[in-house]
RNA sequence: GGGUGUGUGGCUCAACUUGGAUAGAGCACUGGCUUGCGGAGCCAGAGGUUGCGGGUUCAAAUCCCGUCACACCCGCCA
């Protein structure tokens, strides 16, 4: 792949003042590197780059910063992109040469189309992005929302640079609070008469209110002790209820757009035997102490010093360990987790074998681990992403921890945990358990968010002149509602808390992802209207120092942030520039008349053209599919 | 007690990892733009001691130390 038209004249501008640096100040200790480093971009009346190199240089040479920064703004070269050098603070600014930077920015965008902004960064490379995970007894919530629309973005933007990506859900299918909904469908006598999930959930509510009033630990401790017993009738129960509750799940997940590659339930993990085979691995490394006496007598921990030496933040922690599995001989969550990350990363042998779990509207096939089914190549893997709360860092800093302990530093390195905020409302959690999650009206779940928001979108759409045929109003609102929820989760910093409110949610306007697909929109129909067609070259010479410029200027610079979202896994890059994106069209398009622009009109339809399919490439990336007309 | 994170106009946030010229957006507020290619838009204005104190630096919202406030985590719960 050709590098991208910022990444290019920036190498440029680097070679350029280096060389001019070389040119009077020989011997002086520089390399290309620390200049590319000073490059940024000024405010625009300054010029189209500048570097800051000048106040190090000063330093070194015991000259005025000033002073080095006119010698190499008087001694850089012009080249083919960059024109002018001038000096201003210390600083050297440089001007491109707008019809030539022009032209490579228009000419690539339109060469590569869909694949603009793409690059090889991560080729050859591997990662399971593990999202959102959850509890096969309740219906998605708002937070689950943002956990799910994050890791099917962090996807996006990795399969973008070339990483080979799998998506994975993982099914707790055995946890206490699977055994707790098994208690309610034997003893509360409600028939399903809703959507699978939400009825679940609603009676998981019923069982926590029940445990109120009367001590039933006996009956859940009889329960967990049956579903230790993978062929139990208990067992196979909560499997098909769990099963059951997914494929609700899934509908929810498939009208958010939210697709996988494979669910990995925890009842195979144990009929994989995983767990065995990881204690045994560490145990054989010799990081598991067995106390037979005191506080963790008959457990299975990991001593807290031992842990400390790889997860600084745990010193001083009180503890003296961390049981991983206990006296009774059940295994916690962290080696749950340990023994699947030995799976993830190939360091243990899967016995999984795998079945078609559904079809997905996308197309593709849903596999999940089964009981019978055929090998598959899942996992081994160079990376994994959790995209998991961040309350949950201390365990998987534990868990972290453990690989490093085995030696196994590779795989600790390549354990992320994306931590995420929480979602509250008013403050207050998000309780699958006392039912928080239930409204008045409308609950706090991903359908309702969803109708919601179809709501407030049909009312808008249908005052849109441009659309005539009724059919598409259902579609397109459902594009525009998808659009403003999934811009709203992922324009904030990920580990920020977001107190969800209905209003924030259903916006539509100011930075939002409906005005970003109303630019995309408008830009369609310019060029519909403008009977614009794909030229064979571009010729730039009517590019002005306007709007126009602005616009291709940040057009250039897509590649760039691409790269830099995907390296520091923050989807919101991606918000913010198509926010910037949508205003530079914006102003270009209320300045600059495009099919009235005489003879400018074909160079304007061309960028008009170019920030379209830019708008689009990086809409998908965050999920959301750019709409022709709205 | 130990740890992690947050603190930026009235409100919601961005920029902090990698220090750079006048701290950016949106909402709300004031005024303007529609006989123009889609007004879900654009232009102009007002609003800031970046919690507080110190330090490093030519340069600090950004790095370091301290401090205050808030949130979260530290269980043989998941």
């Amino acid at each position: 792949m050709p590098s991208s038209p910022s990444a290019q004249a920036k190498s440029e501008f680097a070679e350029i003042v280096l060389a001019a640096v070389k040119f009077g100040f020989e011997g002086v200790e520089i390399g290309i590197d620390d200049v590319s480093a000073s490059i940024s971009i000024p405010k625009s009346e300054m010029g189209d780059l500048c570097t800051s190199i000048a106040f190090r240089l000063g330093k070194m040479m015991k000259k005025s910063p000033r002073e080095v920064a006119i010698h190499i703004s008087t001694n850089a070269k012009p080249t083919r992109l960059l024109k002018n050098f001038s000096e201003a603070n210390g600083y050297v600014n440089a001007v491109l040469d707008e019809k030539e930077y022009s032209k490579l920015v228009l000419q690539q965008v339109i060469a590569e189309k869909e694949c603009y902004g793409a690059s090889d960064s991560g080729k050859g490379k591997k990662v399971i992005v593990e999202f959102p995970s959850v509890n096969p007894n309740k219906p998605w919530h708002v937070g689950h929302v943002r956990n799910a629309v994050l890791g099917a973005s962090i996807s996006n933007i990795l399969k973008f640079v070339s990483f080979n990506v799998e998506r994975e859900d993982y099914i707790d299918d055995l946890g206490l609070q699977m055994a707790e909904s098994l208690w309610g469908w034997m003893n509360i006598s409600s028939k399903p008469d809703k959507k699978f999930d939400q009825w679940m959930g609603e009676q998981y509510v019923l069982v926590n209110k029940e445990m109120e009033k009367q001590n039933m630990k006996k009956d859940l401790d009889l329960i967990l002790k049956k579903l230790e017993n993978l062929d139990s009738e208990e067992s196979r129960t909560v499997r098909e209820l769990a099963e059951r509750c997914v494929r609700a799940q899934l509908e929810t997940a498939m009208a958010y757009g939210v697709y996988h590659d494979v669910m990995i339930w925890e009842s195979d993990i144990v009929r994989a035997k995983l767990l065995e085979k990881a204690l045994k691995l560490a145990d054989m490394k010799g990081i598991l102490d067995k106390p037979t006496d005191g506080k963790y007598a008959h457990s299975t921990v990991v001593k807290m010093h031992k842990i400390a030496r790889f997860a600084k933040e745990l010193i001083g922690n009180e503890e003296e360990a961390k049981v991983i599995v206990r006296s009774n001989g059940a295994a916690t969550y962290i080696a749950k987790d340990f023994a699947f990350h030995s799976w993830k990363f190939g360091l243990i042998d899967s016995a999984f074998r795998y079945s078609k779990f559904i079809d997905q509207d996308n197309g593709k096939p849903l596999y999940f681990t089964s009981k019978s089914g055929e090998e598959m190549e899942f996992g081994k893997v160079d990376l994994a992403i959790n995209i998991i709360d961040v309350r949950q860092k201390y365990e998987q800093q534990i868990m972290k921890a453990m690989f490093s302990l085995i030696g196994e530093e590779k795989i600790a390195e390549g354990i992320i945990h994306f931590a995420y905020g929480r979602v509250t409302i008013k403050g207050s959690d998000l309780s699958t358990r006392s039912g928080s999650w239930m409204g008045d009206g409308k609950n706090f779940t991903a359908d309702d968010l969803l109708r919601e928001a179809k709501e407030v979108a049909h009312k808008i759409v249908s005052q849109s002149e441009s659309i005539s045929d009724k059919s598409s109003f259902d579609s397109i609102s459902n594009s525009v509602a998808l659009a403003a929820i999934k811009f709203e989760f992922l324009k904030f910093a990920a580990e920020s808390e977001i107190v969800f409110s209905w209003d924030k949610a259903l916006t539509f306007e100011g930075d939002s992802g409906p005005y970003c697909s109303y630019t995309h929109a408008r830009a369609t129909r310019v060029l519909e209207k403008g009977a614009f067609e794909i030229p064979k070259s571009v010729d730039a010479d009517k590019v002005e120092r306007g709007a126009d410029f602005e616009l291709i200027k940040l057009i250039g610079s897509f590649n760039e942030m691409v790269e830099k979202a995907a390296r520091e896994y923050r989807p919101n890059v991606i918000t913010d520039y198509l926010l910037n994106l949508s205003s530079l069209f914006s102003k270009f398009y209320e300045k600059m008349p495009i099919i009235t622009g005489g003879e400018s009109k074909e160079v304007r339809l061309a960028i008009t053209y170019c920030a379209k399919q830019t708008l689009g490439n990086a809409l998908r990336l965050i999920g959301i599919e750019p709409l022709e007309r709205m």
